[in-house]
DNA sequence: CGTGAAATTGACTAAGTTCAATGGCGGTGG
DNA sequence: CCACCGCCATTGAACTTAGTCAATTTCACG
C-alpha cells in the first residue's frame, strides 16, 4: 500500500485533506520482528497499521512478554500516548512483515483536530481499545489458566492446527508446560481429543464451556 | 445537582440541545453502597456521574472484588457497553452517597450522535478509560504485591492517614495480611517508618522507588 | 477500663513458574 | 535408507508468590 486514500480509515476524506495529511506522514515498512515502538518511548507519532500483523505487549521486570493484542489492518495505534502525551505504555512488534503510516501527531492536531470523520474514527478506535483492555483484564485476572485454555479452545480451536503450542501459550500468557499439563488433563477427562495433525476435537462442549462461564 | 446545564460536560451546549437531553434522561440518587449497574447487566443507559465516589470493579468466580477505579464527578460511565452494545463489563457501586444522570442511549444516538462537542467529550472520556485500564494492567500484571505497595506509598503516602489498611489493601487488590507483611518488611529494612497516627515516612526513597521502576 | 474492629503473625494451601530430564518427530545429509 | 540433529512437547520436582485460615494482639473510642 502506498496511497493514503487506499486506507479505509481515510477513504472518504476530501482530496485537500488527503494532500494535507500526505505532508505530515509517510509509510514505513518492517520485516517480521521489526519494532515499531518500545514501551517507554516518547510519543509524538500516530500510527496507522496498513499491512501485517502487529503484536502489542508489555514486558515485566523478569523480561517476560505480557501479550495484550495482535492488530491486523486497518487500525490506529498509539493514539493514547499521543492524546495524553504519555510514553507508549506497551511495545509494538511485527509478527509478519508489514507496514505502517507514520503521522506527525503535533501537526495532525493543528490541521485536523476538528475533522468530524476523523473524530468518529478515533472514537471507534478508542472504543475498540477499551474493549481489548477490558478483555485482557478479564482474561488475565479473572480467569484461571485452565479457564483461559478452555475459552481459547472453544473460541479458536482452529488455531491449534496452524500454531505451535509455544505460540498459543504466549498468546494466553502461560508457559508451554502449563498449557501441556492442561491439555493432558482435558484429554484424560475426555473433554477434548487431539489427532495427529494437531486438530482439536471438542468432545464435551458443556463441561468445557462451564470452565470459563 | 438537578440541572443538566450545571454538568460541566454539557455546560456549553445550546438551550435547545439541553431541552432535548432533558427529555431522554433523569437524575437518580443513591446511598453509599448503592449499585448503579452490575457486571453482566444489559446496556442501554449511559451514566454521567454527578455526585459522590463511584467504584468500578469486577468480581471473580470466588466472589472477590477486583478493584479497577474509583470515579469522581464529572465523568461518563458505561459508554463502552453502550457503544459496543455489550453487557457492562464491571459493576459500579457508590462508596459514598451520590447521584448520576441516566441517559437513554438509543435516543441519545438518534438525536445527538453527531454533536461535535459531545464527540470531543466522548473522546476524552474514552481516552481516560484506556489510560485507566492500561494502568490496571500494568499494576496488576506487571507489578508484584511488594512493588504495588511501594508505588502506592510513593504516590499516595498521605492516604495512609485517612484510610484503614483494609481499605488500602482492597484498592491494591491484595489481602490485608499481605499488606501488613510487606509494610513490616519495609519497616524492618528501614525503608519507611510509621508513626502513631498512621503517617508513613519514607526513609529510603531510592530503594523504595527501585522496587517498582 | 472494656469491647469490638483492625492489625499482626504463623502455619498451611493453591496455582503456576522454573528448571531439568526425557521423549518424539521431522527434515537432512551421507 | 537410516542415523543424526534440533526443536518442540511432556513430565516430574522444587520453588515462588500470595491467599486462606486461625489465633492473638493492638488499638480506638465510648
Amino acid at each position: 500500500m502506498d496511497k493514503i486514500k487506499e486506507i479505509p480509515l481515510f477513504s472518504n476524506m476530501s482530496e485537500d485533506s488527503i494532500k494535507a495529511l500526505e505532508k505530515i506522514s509517510y509509510f514505513k515498512s518492517y520485516d517480521a520482528d521489526g519494532i515499531v515502538f518500545y514501551e517507554g518511548d516518547d510519543p509524538g507519532t500516530l500510527y496507522v497499521l496498513t499491512e501485517g500483523v502487529l503484536r502489542l505487549y508489555k514486558t515485566d521486570p523478569k523480561g517476560n512478554e505480557l501479550y495484550i493484542h495482535q492488530f491486523v489492518p486497518t487500525g490506529l495505534i498509539g493514539e493514547l500516548a499521543c492524546f495524553e502525551n504519555i510514553k507508549y505504555p506497551a511495545t509494538a512488534r511485527f509478527i509478519t512483515k508489514g507496514q505502517v503510516l507514520k503521522i506527525d501527531f503535533q501537526k495532525l492536531q493543528e490541521d485536523f483536530f476538528k475533522h468530524p470523520d476523523i473524530s468518529m474514527e478515533i472514537i471507534k478506535s478508542l472504543t475498540k481499545k477499551v474493549k481489548i483492555l477490558s478483555n485482557v483484564i478479564h482474561k488475565e485476572m479473572i480467569l484461571t489458566s485452565e479457564a483461559k485454555v478452555a475459552k481459547f479452545i472453544v473460541e479458536n480451536s482452529e488455531l491449534f492446527e496452524t500454531l505451535k503450542n509455544t505460540q498459543i501459550a504466549s498468546i494466553l500468557n502461560i508457559t508451554p508446560e502449563t498449557l501441556s499439563r492442561i491439555l493432558t488433563k482435558f484429554k484424560k477427562a475426555a473433554i477434548i481429543s487431539i489427532d495427529k495433525h494437531h486438530h482439536v476435537n471438542i468432545l464435551d462442549d458443556i463441561t468445557l464451556s462451564s470452565l470459563f462461564e
